[in-house]
DNA sequence: ATAAGACCTGACATCAATGTGAGCATCAAG
DNA sequence: CTTGATGCTCACATTGATGTCAGGTCTTAT
C-alpha cells in the first residue's frame, strides 16, 4: 500500500511516517517512480511505534529495540545484546518512576476535584 | 531567601525559578534593589509545580490549580470552579490513558529483556 | 494525452520548558 | 570603596516529533 493508505489505517500522519523511515524506524520499498511501498505488516509497524513513543522512548531507542521484537512474518528476530537489555532496563525504571509521578499528581487533581464537588452541587 | 539559595534547595534551576514567576506559577517579593525574595513556603510550592509539571500538565493549567490547593500558610485557598473540575477531570483521564499506555510498554520492554536474559546467560 | 489526486523532497515553523550568554546592577564582607 | 559573588533582563538556542507550505513528479482513470 501507497502511504496515504498507510495513514489512513493507522491514524498516524504522513509526515510522521516519513519521519519514522527517516530515523530507520520503517524500510519501505520504492515504486519505480520513488513512491513508497509498505507491506501489510506496516500497519502492525506503525502501531507499536506510537506505543513506543507514548512510552517517551525516543526514536533511536526504538530503532534499536525493533530488531528484537518478535516478527509476525518471521523476520530476523535478533536477539538483544546484554547492551541493549541494560538500557531497556533502565527505560523500563523510568517509566516506572514516571508513572509514580503519574499516580501522586493524578491523587492531587482527585482531591481539588472532589473538594469542588462538595462545594459547588451543580455537578451531576 | 534569594533565588540562588531556592534553586540549591529545590534542585530547580534559577532559570526555571525565573520562568515560573513569568508563567504566574509563583510571586516573590522584591528587595529594594529589585532582587527576588521568597518565602520559606516558596520552598514546597516549587517542588509541587514540579510535580504537576512531571505529570505533563502546562503550566496554564498548573497556575490554575495553584490557588486551589490546601494552603500551609492559610492563604486564600480558592474553591475550584465547576469549569476548572471539568478540565481537571480531563486532565486525570489523560493522566490514566498515559498510565495505561507506560504499562502496555513497560510490559513490552519486559519482554525483550526476559528473552535478552535467556539467551545472554554472563547476565548475573 | 490529459487532468486530478496522491506523492516526492526540502525547508522552515511549532510547542514548552529549559539552557546559555551578554552586559549591567546589587549585595555583603573586607 | 572595592571586590567577588550573586542577581537582573533580554534574547537567542535547544530538543523531538510533528505541522505546513512550495514546487515538482507519479499514477490512474478518462
Amino acid at each position: 500500500m501507497r502511504i496515504g493508505e498507510l495513514s489512513r489505517r493507522t491514524g498516524v500522519s504522513v509526515r510522521s511516517l516519513r519521519y519514522y523511515e527517516e530515523q530507520q524506524l520503517m524500510a519501505p520499498t520504492r515504486t519505480a517512480g520513488g513512491q513508497r511501498e509498505y507491506s501489510e505488516a506496516a500497519v502492525d509497524r506503525v502501531i507499536l511505534v506510537q506505543q513506543l513513543f507514548a512510552a517517551g522512548l525516543h526514536s533511536v531507542r526504538i530503532a534499536e529495540i525493533l530488531p528484537c521484537m518478535r516478527a509476525p512474518e518471521g523476520g530476523p528476530n535478533e536477539r538483544a545484546t546484554a547492551r541493549l537489555a541494560q538500557s531497556l532496563v533502565a527505560e523500563r525504571e523510568r517509566i516506572d518512576s514516571t508513572i509514580a509521578d503519574l499516580l501522586r499528581s493524578r491523587a492531587l487533581l482527585d482531591d481539588i476535584v472532589s473538594s469542588a464537588a462538595l462545594a459547588d452541587s451543580s455537578i451531576d
